[in-house]
DNA sequence: CGCACATAGTTCATTCCTGCACTATCACCC
DNA sequence: GGGTGATAGTGCAGGAATGAACTATGTGCG
């Protein structure tokens, strides 16, 4: 995606303090980075991180999900699946059936190419988020997952 | 803004490993829960960040800015410029001028609601960062500033 | 000078996301 | 058993971003 253009406060004190001001965009827009990076590693695929997580979402209950919980496990909105399913759907990748038990509910299902698309998406994505994370120094690694804990709402 | 769902693989390893997996997803999440609070403490001012970050440049820039300039500083394309600045305009808080020495450009220029609407929505925001901030530990900030330098592109 | 090329802005189609309004169905319970 | 209210999916409008195609305008040069 590459959304999310920073807003710093041009920084004006050298490396003084510790950016107090700034760190905050800062961590915006490096994750801006690091989603490019993966965007750019499933671009070969024909896949967006938005597509290819339904489809992991998919594969991994082994089952066909109603779209609401889809939007759940995403955290999204309903009217968000309904497209995104939209979408893979016309790249034949999902497919919609009936629920049976609860004939408010639709099930999205893995076509034989979804599954197909997903493997390979999760290969590509593997090799980049390798690639990220050995950017990473041992000690930053480690030091990056707490600080992510205090931030994650 | 909110985007972007995370797409971690079950860890299925409690806690043994650093989570070396998914603390790219980890990342990302807590970024886009970084940016809510952002986008939420600024929805009180009728700002975006998209919107602020403008008027940020204007504000900064004590000139008119050349389109173009905004959408290099923003580091996006064009067009989305374009669009930023239509609503801006009809919102009244930014107007187009033609630029006198280059009749290709077209100047964006803060109005004084403009003005106004840039100060309140800096005032919104610097609560919200202190509060993001000081939800890390002292240590916490330093370390995740460093790791941060390894993964901004 | 005139042509070729680069640059500025806009338009349009598309993705991904939100929130609201609407319909259909289910579940409860009096 | 029939209303009441929650839940499921969709439609629609709109924000934020991209990229491609198009129009003006500026620039440089043979």
């Amino acid at each position: 995606m590459s959304h999310n253009r920073a807003m710093r406060t041009r920084s004006r004190d050298g490396a003084r303090r510790p950016a107090a001001d700034s760190l905050v965009f800062s961590f915006l827009s490096a994750a801006d980075a690091v989603e490019a990076r993966l965007e750019a590693a499933l671009s070969q695929t024909g896949l967006s991180l938005a597509k290819l997580a339904v489809l992991h979402l998919l594969a991994d209950a082994k089952e066909p999900l109603p779209l609401s919980d889809l939007a759940a496990r995403q955290h999204c909105v309903r009217s968000n699946i309904t497209q995104l399913v939209d979408r893979l759907e016309n790249d034949g990748l999902v497919r919609r059936r009936a629920d049976l038990d609860d004939r408010r509910s639709v099930l999205a299902e893995l076509t034989p190419a979804g599954r197909q698309a997903h493997a390979k998406g999760v290969r590509a994505l593997a090799g980049a988020q390798r690639a990220i994370v050995r950017a990473l120094e041992a000690g930053e690694a480690t030091s990056l997952q707490n600080a992510l804990g205090a931030l994650s709402s």
